[in-house]
DNA sequence: CTTTTACGCT
């Protein structure tokens, strides 16, 4: 090389700008040490030309791109040669656009693109992600009659299939006049890039058929597809097929052997082969420490690592990090995940994308919103996948309004949601959407085309419960063309939070009938249904039938839709009996039914003995204190109110602002206890005036007894009779028309006082009003609730 | 003198 060099002195000064390879080239002319002007070439003979064209390709080998432009552009160019180079060494260097500029500028200085230059424009193409600069390039080739060359037939295999476009692709590969092995690969890797697994593994059958043996790429390729399909008998053909061909020892094979193995499930086949494969290689263990963490073995997975990193000396990577992540969230320590998320940045692992957006993703699920937000805010990019773990880590944490911002948001970001995307958002409408807005996501969860994708029509569904239309869930879940457990789970809890108990026990039935096996979940829905409902025997039946009839044994969740159960028989005794016989650790929720049980059966002593545990627990329940200092004070029990009214200042709770919300004429109005702010306020406290005095309710004066003289005053303003219900029901009244229900939202549950004047109010103006509060939905008519009184 | 296919990741 060095007498190939010697012509250009500079070019071998070691001082210059790119000594070793570089990810990043910066084309910029190197340093000219000699201060001369660049060399010009006057004269050239034949031996001249051919020493620069190997200068050339030594620096674009070496991923010196500035030196290769620099010789380039002062060197003859009389053929294709040194064009071909350099367009080669701008792609191999993800230089696309430069490399398809060097392409149209060789046209321009009439030198033709040959069956070399190509392959490497197509590949640009394909990198770019531009369809239509692959298409233009194509119809050129079409032209220049190379469209059938072997070389440039494959690289446009993999152009389109980088595209998405498994259709073009496939029939640039059915067009082809021959296919080489190299053909076969790409289109194998083609349908795996597009997401169709099943049509790689069904090319690697035919490609034999054709006479074609399968090589290192072929099982690469397949062994994807078959991962991605969780197709564990054509994997292990693949392995047969790898051993019979003596390829079993390729490492890459080996490493996709190990990760097909990881995402079949089969850990053990994995790890038997894992430790029989040579180890020098980051990623292989890398897929395997993945491996353990998706297949719900935290400990294995950062024990891998740890191994990896004592026994091999090998440092963890970026995608390390990534792969141990879940397996952190898993075991459910902020703390660690925060000492990973410090590691990557002193070890310069971050800005990320894709860490940055794993890191993101497991702030949210371990319950770190803030973490969650802040490395959000710092990303220098972000893609749809990040703004996917932004939304649901708000979602997951109960931050639904702040999630529907950001949802609306992505709008501005030129992304379009995609199926995650629409997932993770609408738990967030069911929880806090007007039915208005609950049709408009729906609506556009058509327009996506997601209409028929049965996880998210089972989460519209609900979100139409959760709205107050039953109706149309119910009517959605009768048009769902494939429905899966879920799909039933979701319409039995529907009609549970409807107070329709009779119909999710019918729906029960309808689902054994269909051949579906229920779950831990559909006894859930069930069970909470019944609760709901006040089925007491029913309830009892189906939590026996779930570990004698089902062998699935219950969980928490199961023990305290049977406590509420208990609970509301009013046999407070039998319910404390319960929760200490339970084989679970009673958890907050737990005591919070039996708090909310004594309550409704006014049991000072046993409110006072759940609360107790439910502080233990967590020490800033504001639910708790609010219940319990609402308790003493119907008791009269200053002493204790004030003691709880000290507590919650000692630990800066503040009770959470209730407030109702009502749709009309396309706005939502939304309405705070004693709101004097709200739009039309005179008129609707003149209606609620009408409506308090017909319904025989002092509007200053309720409870009145209950308070101490002191506080009269004060309570006269927190009076109920303007609680925010009645304020939104008032408004409703006048604003909707005469026989159509009145639909209201709360984020809180709805007040007894209320309750029993929400029904009077139902029967004198002969309409239904339907209340959604923050846990069932209330069906008020003719003087009647669908919940029988017990909430 | 050059060209195509490739492991672990949200």
């Amino acid at each position: 090389m060095a007498s190939a060099l010697a012509h250009y002195p500079h070019f071998c000064n070691s001082a210059a700008p790119s000594g070793h390879p570089i990810a990043k080239p910066r084309i910029s002319k190197p340093a000219n040490p000699n201060g001369n002007k660049p060399t010009k070439l006057v004269r050239q003979s034949k031996a001249d030309h051919l020493t620069l064209n190997r200068a050339l390709s030594s620096f674009v080998d070496s991923g010196r791109l500035e030196h290769a432009v620099h010789l380039f552009e002062n060197m003859p160019r009389s053929d294709a040669y040194a064009w071909n180079v350099l367009i080669r060494g701008f792609v191999n260097n993800g230089l696309f656009r430069e490399a398809i500029e060097l392409y149209y500028r060789m046209a321009r200085e009439g030198i033709g693109a040959d069956n070399y230059t190509f392959p490497f424009v197509v590949k640009a193409c394909g990198g770019l992600l531009s369809l239509m600069e692959g298409e233009k390039v194509h119809a050129k080739l079409f032209k220049v009659g190379l469209d059938l060359d072997l070389y440039v037939g494959n690289s446009l295999i993999s152009m389109y299939a980088e595209n998405f476009r498994a259709d073009l692709a496939e029939k640039v590969f059915g067009e082809m006049r021959a296919r080489d092995v190299v053909s076969w690969n790409s289109m194998i890797s083609g349908f795996l890039l597009v997401g169709d697994g099943w049509s790689s593994l069904a090319l690697l059958q035919e490609m034999q058929v054709f006479g074609m043996r399968p090589d290192r790429y072929s099982l690469i390729s397949s062994l994807g597809a078959a991962s991605l399909t969780c197709y564990l008998q054509g994997g292990r053909e693949i392995h047969c097929w790898a051993i019979r061909s003596g390829l079993e020892s390729d490492l890459m094979v080996e490493t996709c052997l190990v990760n097909m193995y990881c995402k079949c499930g089969k850990v053990d086949y994995a790890e038997r082969l894992f430790n029989s494969v040579s180890k020098e290689n980051i990623v292989t263990w890398n897929a395997m420490i993945d491996g353990y963490a998706s297949n719900a073995l935290p400990s294995e997975s950062l024990a891998c690592m740890k191994s990896m990193q004592d026994d091999y000396n090998l440092n963890p990577d970026c995608i390390t990090l990534i792969n141990m992540l879940p397996a952190c969230a898993q075991l459910g320590s902020l703390q660690v995940l925060k000492s990973v998320h410090g590691h990557s940045i002193r070890k310069g692992f971050l800005p990320n994308m894709v860490l940055e957006t794993t890191l993101i993703n497991m702030y949210g699920a371990s319950g770190g919103l803030k973490g969650a937000k802040y490395l959000f805010g710092k990303m220098a990019e972000k893609s749809l996948i990040s703004w996917n773990a932004i939304i649901a880590a708000h979602v997951q944490n109960g931050q639904n309004e702040a999630a529907l911002v950001l949802f609306q948001k992505l709008w501005c970001e030129r992304l379009e949601p995609d199926a995650i995307t629409i997932a993770s958002i609408l738990p967030a409408f069911a929880e806090v959407a007007l039915l208005r807005e609950g049709r408009q996501i729906h609506g556009y969860v058509s327009k996506l085309g997601l209409g028929s994708n049965t996880y998210i029509s089972n989460s519209i569904i609900y979100m139409y419960a959760k709205c107050g239309d039953l109706g149309t869930a119910q009517q959605i879940f009768d048009e769902m063309l494939i429905k899966d457990v879920v799909s039933w789970n979701v319409i039995i809890m529907a009609h549970a939070i409807h107070g329709c108990g009779g119909k999710s026990i019918a729906l029960f039935k309808e689902m054994k009938k269909y051949g579906v096996e229920p779950n831990a979940s559909t006894f859930f829905s069930l069970l909470m249904s019944c609760s709901i409902s006040g089925l007491v025997d029913e309830g009892w039946g189906y939590f026996n039938q779930m570990r004698g009839s089902y062998n699935i044994d219950p969980g928490i969740e199961h023990y305290g839709c049977v406590l509420d159960l208990i609970g509301r028989t009013g046999n407070l005794d039998h319910a404390k009996e319960f929760v200490k016989q339970m084989p679970l650790v009673p958890s907050a929720r737990i005591w919070g039914s039996l708090l909310t049980a004594s309550r409704k059966h006014g049991n000072i002593e046993m409110a006072e003995y759940a609360a107790k545990h439910i502080l233990s627990l967590e020490h800033d329940n504001t639910g708790c204190c609010i219940l319990l200092s609402n308790m003493y004070a119907e008791a009269g029990r200053w002493e204790d109110f004030e003691g709880i009214k000290s507590l919650m200042r000692k630990e800066g709770l503040t009770k959470t602002v209730g407030y109702s919300m009502m749709e009309s004429g396309g706005k939502i109005h939304s309405f705070t206890n004693q709101d004097k702010c709200c739009q039309h306020a005179s008129t609707i406290y003149g209606v609620l005036d009408i409506i308090s005095k017909r319904i025989g309710v002092n509007i200053h004066l309720t409870r009145v007894t209950r308070f101490r003289p002191l506080d009269l005053a004060n309570e006269r303003a927190k009076s109920a009779a303007a609680h925010s219900v009645r304020l939104a029901i008032s408004f409703g009244l006048i604003s909707t028309a005469i026989g159509n229900p009145v639909l209201i939202r709360q984020n809180t549950r709805i007040c007894e006082d209320c309750h029993s004047a929400v029904k009077k109010i139902s029967d004198l103006s002969d309409r239904e009003i339907i209340v959604v509060d923050a846990k069932v939905v209330h069906h008020f008519r003719d003087g009647c609730c669908s919940c029988s009184d017990y909430w």
